[in-house]
DNA sequence: CGGCATCCTTAGGGATACTG
DNA sequence: CAGTATCCCTAAGGATGCCG
């Protein structure tokens, strides 16, 4: 009986994990201000400027996005001047970059082809462009269409 | 100058894949029905009910993801009944895995951790648990934290 | 520079009722 | 079963202006 499950997830068959990552980063500027993270953006102004919405706008979303953990509003002071905050990302933020890359791959593929990739993402180490695959714990190499969808233990489709 | 480019992808530095894939499943509802697709789900009272959504949102959503080529909407019909219809992922609706794979291990982790995961992809051939996986062309296993984002060659970040 | 306050428009989505 | 029609509410987001 656990009544502390937030309300948009408590529709039967949506206590997903899917949805509950949907309520943090489910829309479209969300996901953008986290590309622009990803991509070195630290101030407010560059994160609205780069991602195209109005400053309310960005100051609402970044608000959530600290909030929820993925972003950290972090004072600096240049010499001479007064404390400034910029936005870094957490760990918890960090790891949505396979989101990111998967976004920007299938973008590539099927909306983009025409121009050339918008973002690539490099292994620091390496200098080698990233990919996302898939990939199961028998460690083979999985194609998007080899895959079925299954119910989890914590999936409660009971209704 | 290519002025058939959707105007939401206008903005300076936005021009990116990852806008333009949410141009197409930038909507929670959006992304969770594409999340039943994968889970089997055809017809369109299930989805409705397993999104969790009403009939004219869900009217309305997928119709757009038919339109973006995503799902076909197939008829067929059981001896002695009339043709009805049903949505069928495509080639391009399936490639969206990895996203969708990509949300429900991040939701796992850092939002549902508590509760088990709520769906799981298994490789339909070895029946083994699928995961997504960063790596580089250089064949490395990539972490997050080791990847850089930088412009491309279609970024258009010239303002 | 880094926001917040205000006002407005639009898109997403719920509820209900109705049609083929 | 598979939607459409209508009405209404709320959240996202643009524009403008103000403020520390």
């Amino acid at each position: 009986m656990n009544n502390l499950v937030d309300e948009r997830t408590e529709w039967p068959g949506s206590r997903c994990s899917v949805a509950s990552a949907l309520d943090v980063v489910g829309t479209r500027s969300t996901l953008l201000l986290m590309r622009e993270a990803f991509m070195g953006t630290r101030r407010f102004d560059d994160f609205a400027e780069r991602v195209g919405i109005g400053e309310p706008a960005a100051a609402a979303r970044l608000k959530e996005l600290v909030a929820a953990g993925l972003l950290v509003r972090v004072p600096y002071q240049e010499p001479g001047q007064r404390t400034r905050y910029e936005y870094q990302l957490t760990e918890k933020g960090t790891e949505l970059l396979p989101v990111i890359t998967a976004l920007r791959e299938w973008g590539d593929r099927w909306e983009t082809g025409d121009r050339g990739p918008s973002v690539l993402a490099r292994h620091r180490d390496c200098g080698a462009t990233v990919h996302t695959r898939l990939r199961c714990e028998a460690d083979h190499e999985v194609l998007a269409g080899e895959i079925e969808l299954v119910p989890g233990p914590g999936a409660m489709v009971d209704a």
